[in-house]
This record gives structure tokens, sequence and C-alpha cells, in this order.
DNA sequence: CCACTACTAGACCATCGATCCGGTCGGCGT
DNA sequence: ACGCCGACCGGATCGATGGTCTAGTAGTGG
């Protein structure tokens, strides 16, 4: 997708119309309501036409995707700040984006080569290098991980658990008792917070 | 009235069945090759009675997922070893049983409520009390999440991009010199094995 | 022997992603 | 002034999917 030529423009229905449109699809009805069809009803135009723009509904979840990133804001690094703190921030961010369109986590499994992700990625890497990491590809794959796996955990659980969940834990706590005493959806902020101080913690330590 | 009503089932086709040749679909054609259509041709029957077993795709989905928690050992505890020993041999476990079956990446979107997926998070919570967690539920929803977002970022790499990732990212160098220079598909079990350290060393850290 | 339950299957439905084929519009060269 | 070609659009259609309806069959308890 992105390492393909654009085309030239005639501007009635741009790539970007499409793009917008698809996040308020998908953000409307979540990814099962994304469809072709709909999507292009709500353009005004036939699905075909989307066809022209785009080779595949893939390039569409791609771009929306892209998107999203693209709302996580990049901090400025001030001099003499910790070095964990922009990378804090990135990621809190990173996490918001999506959390905001909560229909991005399941749709995280494809390779992340827009033009906003790299640029985050690019950022994360310049960070970890200016804190004295050699080879920061460890930390920032540990860290990006991280985000996502919390996001999809908490959109899972938000979304796709209801009550009935807590009830069956609770009524077989004799096979589960750990478990059935602390709960499974825990406050999601503060879960994220004190995860993420762990995994800089430890490469703070790492880091002499 | 003491005779149990046995109630003696057909037998021909049974749930165990049906997930077992699921998970080999899954392992032969990924997710998308995972049909009702396909699965009730490989049992040697028809799509309308998977559905008799089964209330849709989903639960089959469901139980093939964990079925692959079950491939996961749970290791033993062995007195005076530290207490991260266990947990990073249960996660490690539990990453190794995701990378055999690349396609429950793209399936982890979904509640871990599989008897197997409970055992193990219960095994977890219990590691993490020992430890000296009074509440684990985030310091275990990090280490879950930790492995399901590395898990999802190594096959989504592995599997979805290929050598003109590489090439499109040195073509245009100039905008991600630190992607560039240390590219972005690790050795992933390093990256995995790094990664987890500093979780548990923040942790370590914190318990004081 | 009957009734009932466990189980099976073919036809069918709505819908989806994607394509075929036939258009329409507008700027460019001449 | 003109035509033409590529950018753009869409109705009809294809093959396939998840799921249901209806109609069965086989084995077992009564």
């Amino acid at each position: 997708m992105w390492s393909r030529p654009r085309k030239a423009p005639r501007q009635t229905l741009t790539l970007e119309r499409i793009v917008a449109e698809a996040v308020a699809l998908l953000d409307e009805e979540g990814v099962t309501g994304l469809t072709m069809r709909r999507l292009a009803e709500r353009l005004g135009t036939g699905s075909t036409t989307l066809y022209w723009h785009v080779r595949t509904k893939e390039d569409v979840l791609d771009l929306a995707l892209d998107a999203v990133f693209g709302e996580a804001a990049m901090p400025e690094a001030r001099p003499g700040e910790p070095w964990h703190e922009p990378v804090r921030a990135l990621m809190g961010a990173w996490r918001s984006a999506l959390l905001r369109h909560p229909w991005s986590a399941t749709v995280l499994d494809r390779p992340l080569l827009g033009p906003n992700a790299l640029a985050r990625t690019e950022f994360l890497f310049q960070a970890l290098i200016a804190a004295g990491f050699p080879a920061p590809g460890a930390a920032a794959h540990s860290l990006a991980g991280f985000v996502t796996g919390s996001v999809i955990s908490q959109v899972t659980w938000q979304e796709r658990a209801g009550e009935d969940v807590d009830v069956f834990l609770r009524e077989r706590a004799d096979g589960w008792p750990a478990l059935a005493a602390h709960g499974l959806a825990p406050e999601w902020d503060a879960t994220f917070a004190e995860g993420l101080g762990y995994l800089l913690a430890g490469m703070d330590q790492a880091l002499g």
C-alpha cells in the first residue's frame, strides 16, 4: 500500500475524503460495519468507484489506521528532562488515540508502515537512542508491543465482556480463587501507567 | 432410578474433533481459510451439522484459541526459586504456543475466558501474589498485554512484510534515519527476552 | 413397535469483496 | 475548434460466505 505511487487527482472523490469517511463509519459501527458498499453510499457514490482509489478493502483499513496514529501528538523534548518523559507522553498519546477509535485495536495485526505510524516509531527510536540505548530496537518493540497489548486487552474486555463475565467468574470462584478475588477488569488508566512504569524503570536500571 | 440416564451420544462428530480439525485447518490456511463449509468438508459432513455443535463461527475461534492456550505448559514452582522464574517460564510458553499457531495472533481480540486461558491467568495471579503484589491485577495485565503485543508484532512483520519493506525504508532513509539505520525486524526471541526482563526488573524494584 | 432425541444434509437467503463492461467528463495537442 | 485519451464513475454481476429452514435418518429407552 504505502510503497505504491499515488495517482493524479480529479478531486471530486479523494483518498482523504474516503479515509475520513471510513474512520467515521468505523467509529459509528465498528469494524464489521465497514463495507465498501456502505462506505460508498455515505460518500454519495458507487462501490465500484472506491476501487479506483483503493486496491482492496485492506487498503482502506491501512489508511484508516494510519489516520488514527496521526492523532497521537508527538511531544517536544525539553532540555534537562529525564529521557522517559517524552517516551511516556508518546506512549500515552498513542494509547489514547487507539482507544478513541476502539475498532483500531482489532485491526492492529498489520504492518504499521503508514507515514504517521512511521513518524512516531522514528520519534521513539530517536528518544531511546538519546537515552543511551545503542540498539534501540528491542526497547522500542517492547514499548510498542506493550501499548498494543494493553489497548487490545482493554477494548476487548470493555466491549465484548458484559456483567455475565463477572457472574461467571464468581460462580466458579473455587476453580480460580485469585482471579475471582481480584477481578479481571482493572482500572485501565492506572493499570497502564503502572505497567509502563515497570517497563521504564527496568530500562532505566539497564542503562545503569 | 439408580441407573444413571446415561445419555449415550452418537459420538460420530464431537466438539473435540471439530476443534482439533479447526486448529489444523487454521494452521494450514490461516484465519481467512477457516470456513464453516471447508471445516465441515474436512470432517466429512455438511456445514449445517457444525451448527448443531456450535452456535456461530466465533465459537469455533474461541475454542480453537483456547486450545492453543492449552499448549502452554504451566511451570512448577520450585522452592527457593526467585519469583520471576516461573513467571518468565509461563510467559515464554504462552508466547511459544501463540507463535506455533500464527493465526492466533490475529484472533486475540476477544475475551480469553476459555478454561485453558483462565487456568494460566489464575496461575499468573497466584505467582504474583506469592511474589508480594497485594493487588496483582495491574502487573498481570501488563505481562499478558506485553506477550500479546509482542506476538502480534512478530507475526505481523514475519508474515505480512516482505523484503520490499526494507527496500521501502532504505529508499526513504532520509525521512526516518534512526529507523532505517537500525531496521524494523529485530531478533525476535532476544527482543522478547529483553523486554520481559525490563518488565520484571521494574516489578522487582517496585517490590523493594 | 413406537416415540423421541441426537444428529445430518440440501436448498436457500442476504450480504460481502471484487470485477466486467460500458459509460462520462475535461484538459491537452493539434 | 476539435477530437481524443486517460481520469473517473456506476449498474449488473460473480463467486463465496455465515447462517437458517425444512426435511429427514439412526439409534435407544419405554
